[in-house]
DNA sequence: TGCCGAAAGTTTACATATAAACTATTTGGC
DNA sequence: GCCAAATAGTTTATATGTAAACTTTCGGCA
């Protein structure tokens, strides 16, 4: 059946669909928040996805290949192998090639990033808290369920 | 249940916060669904910006300057000149300096980005659902007025 | 009229993401 | 033991995002 003329004259409206709403929302608001951490991070010299090394080497406590960084960043190795080179030229990891398997390259935290790390720890949380201060707890909690029903809907 | 997201990214300790776990579940969720989309429109020789340029001069139905598509993307004006030159060479849009005020360059879009967008559109909207899938509308509907909230209280 | 600040875009520099091709090393079969 | 496939990581190419400096043009105001 063709569209009326009448529908086809008719002003857009905004979305096409609930889905495509929730997309955009997602979107713009995962940019503007990414923004402001990024903002707290450049305060201490780094970027994001530097941040976001330290503390996964921070959490692991001990010596991790590229990958598995990698990995837990959801990222593609390329990515990693630069960040892993700022990071080197900061003096903030260490990277040490393994004598059991030689392609591998075990990734550790200097003690000059555990102290960085230390001093951001505060702050950050305060920045997580503050941006996130007009949504109560229950209605957060109930979005990272959805979230993670996202998740798993789209990975299956 | 859907799996955690701390049990996802194998981090040992708890999360400091629920504001830092919904932060790392936005990022993580909205990093997923924006793959998904720039490989649909990898298909049709478009990256996720250049498509989003498209439909906002589709939207608007006439020409619109560089910076206030900008404005839209809520982005900041280099990207735009760059995604513009691109569209340009891609002959998807026209770029003609306004007479009455000479800084401004009205952006318009071919008859052939017409064309391509509506031959866009259901795989589109059919790529929103299916991604969303796994949630029913009236969840979304909550996760979008969430987002809302979170928005309203950064930018406030 | 002429100057000065603001606005629209561009350019440059740097950080990052993805894909694809490549190197080096290990491992599994035969 | 040797060769092929798999794995760890790098390199290159293209796209994007942000910041900062710069150019051209417009408009207000003395």
């Amino acid at each position: 059946m063709p569209p009326s003329l009448q529908k086809e004259l008719k002003k857009r409206g905004p979305f096409d669909s609930v889905e495509q709403e929730a997309m955009l929302a997602l979107m713009r608001t995962t940019d503007l928040l990414e923004n402001r951490l990024a903002r707290l991070f450049r305060d201490y010299g780094l970027t994001l996805t530097q941040y976001n090394v330290l503390r996964i080497l921070r959490g692991e406590g001990k010596p991790m290949p590229c990958l598995e960084i990698a990995e837990r960043m959801i990222q593609v190795a390329p990515a990693i192998t630069r960040v892993v080179d700022q990071l080197l030229k900061l003096e903030l990891i260490t990277k040490t090639q393994s004598s059991s398997d030689r392609r591998v390259f075990e990734i550790e935290l200097t003690p000059a990033a555990a102290k960085l790390l230390k001093r951001m720890d505060q702050p950050v949380l305060d920045l997580h808290a503050s941006l996130l201060k007009s949504v109560n707890k229950s209605d957060l909690r109930t979005m990272i369920r959805t979230l993670g029903v996202v998740r798993s809907g789209v990975q299956g």
